[in-house]
DNA sequence: GTGGCTGCAAATCATTTGCATATAC
DNA sequence: GTATATGCAAATGATTTGCAGCCAC
């Protein structure tokens, strides 16, 4: 069951703690791109003791080890990612869903961009989702 | 002086007021995309009387009207950008400077991704600046 | 056994809200 | 004259910090 969760934190010598097997599993699970309180009340519920800080600290060294990476697409809140490749982010400015957008640039390469050294590279697309679009259309007929 | 700022608000039918003009002259003037302490504490100095909530509304309105666009790049703060053409940003994870990218994306464009419509493209580099890479080159070089 | 992790409470920082006054048109 | 903008103070919400006890290794 956690078997998984624990060969990644191994591979990277992390100690194995409930906490993060649980945050991975969540990830690995829920691909809503959630942010800390989504993930805070949900394992909340299951594993009482849990601590949003805890969910700061995990979040934060699995960042470090790449394991996860956040998003800023938001503007209010990190949002977070299981890494799985290269791909990009869309997010509604109406319900905040975020979905992955599995298009590649080929400009856009984790090099050199005017001398600086591209770590990381993310592409945000922002505007209204097809549920939300298909909502809106619904009550336009109607109304 | 101001005619060219004046002009823009008009364009839009927004009122021209004392801090509208202000923040759009720093805006074109310092494209250090700043963050609203930065225009804050600057516009301060020759304005006293402005508060930070009336840079925060200025700045709401005129991206309302698509003539500043905020960043959410640096993941704790927005910051501000006078829109000129499409194109992306880098930021120095170790300074917090941002950069112009000059690159275009034939994929990104602002159509239909999976259905949702999009507004809105952002392409966001994070890494290391030229010079701060060049700072950490002398040290290494020295000691 | 111990360094690193967890979890609590308090602090911090960006942003928002409520409201009274001022001003662009 | 009036709707809208400004500016203050207080509230909110995400995140960070300090610290005591706990547990993976």
């Amino acid at each position: 069951m956690y078997e998984k969760y624990v060969k990644i934190l191994k591979d990277h010598t992390l100690k194995v703690t409930s906490p993060r097997l649980e945050i991975l599993k969540y990830l690995d699970l829920h691909h809503t791109h959630p942010n800390v309180e989504e993930i805070y009340s949900n394992l909340k519920k299951t594993h009482p003791s849990l601590s949003r800080t805890t969910v700061y600290n995990s979040l934060e060294i699995l960042k470090k080890h790449r394991i996860v990476q956040s998003l800023t697409i938001s503007g209010s809140e990190l949002r977070y990612d299981i890494q799985e490749g290269l791909h990009h982010h869309f997010i509604c400015t109406r319900c905040g869903a975020i979905f992955d957008i599995a298009i590649s640039c080929p400009n856009m390469d984790r090099t050199l961009q005017g001398g600086h050294h591209v770590e990381e590279v993310q592409g945000y697309f922002k505007g209204i989702c097809k549920k939300c679009r298909t909502k809106e259309k619904g009550r336009n007929n109607n109304g």
